[in-house]
DNA sequence: GCGTTTTGCTTGCAAGAGCTAGCACTCCGC
DNA sequence: GCGGAGTGCTAGCTCTTGCAAGCAAAACGC
């Protein structure tokens, strides 16, 4: 396994900035989540690196979506088209003839549009991004 | 930590779906997506619980979607009628006429099994399973 | 000043992830 | 029969994750 070396910053930079907009400890934080103060601490300045169910965990205490977060720690692809068939193979609202359909669908206009060749500038897409941040909603505890 | 008894037994039973139905033994797999082979065995029999990088591997070596592994593994919810239309929306591969086609095929997929109103029973389907492995292109792996 | 509370961090440990070395078994060709 | 190749698994090991116990410092109220 990677060691938290080879890991980038960002995931327990970006917990630490969302926890400190939230203007909440990082022991209110660890609470919520359910795990422990000291272990949080070393997520944050990355000495560890989190599980995805820990990751979870943060997440939810942050009112961030598991798949931003994810995102984030390099757990999920950013790229839009995984996002859309990532995002039908997890709908539960669609039977399994219907993901079938709308893949194979998806599929064939991102065929079309290969066959077009459209503009490589608008394949960069850095919304993932910008997308996480303003789906945070700040979380002003109350001193205990 | 839950411990990998509490774990249902899916994801592995889930892998090893998958591997048969690519016609490739434990070692291919196992060369392929970068693990141990005998770490692999014990994923499928549930006798251990892997991180999210080795699920991601196992994925990518399978031809299946990370999310969708994810979500096998717990690890994703499927709260899905959101990410799919936002998935579609943000989707750099697809044109404005493609991105109306595909968001009013899902909306008439949900239509349909909303009026269904499928019977509880029915909702409850095991299908995804065989849903995931009819997309998993079989891995023909020759023999070294 | 004091004592108390809050905050973030250090340290040592147990449990579990993931590995290597190797086993037992099956199948095949000679 | 044999040896070789392929298969899935056992066992022991190292390292990492996540924890509990506790520390040092800052903040606060008296």
């Amino acid at each position: 396994m990677a060691t938290p070396k080879d890991l980038p910053q960002d995931i327990g930079t970006f917990i630490r900035d969302l926890r400190q907009t939230a203007k909440i400890s990082l022991r209110q934080l660890a609470d919520k989540a359910g795990v422990s103060n000291p272990y949080l601490s070393q997520i944050e300045r990355g000495l560890r690196k989190p599980s995805a169910e820990v990751l979870q965990q943060i997440a939810s205490a942050l009112r961030v979506s598991t798949p931003a977060m994810y995102l984030r720690a390099g757990l999920l692809d950013g790229e839009g088209q995984q996002g859309v068939l990532a995002a039908i193979a997890v709908d539960p609202e669609l039977t399994i003839a219907q993901k079938q359909s709308l893949t194979q669908i998806y599929e064939t206009f991102r065929n079309e549009n290969a066959r077009n060749a459209p503009p490589a500038s608008e394949a960069e897409t850095p919304s993932p991004d910008a997308e996480s941040a303003p789906r945070t909603t700040p979380i002003a505890e109350e001193t205990k």
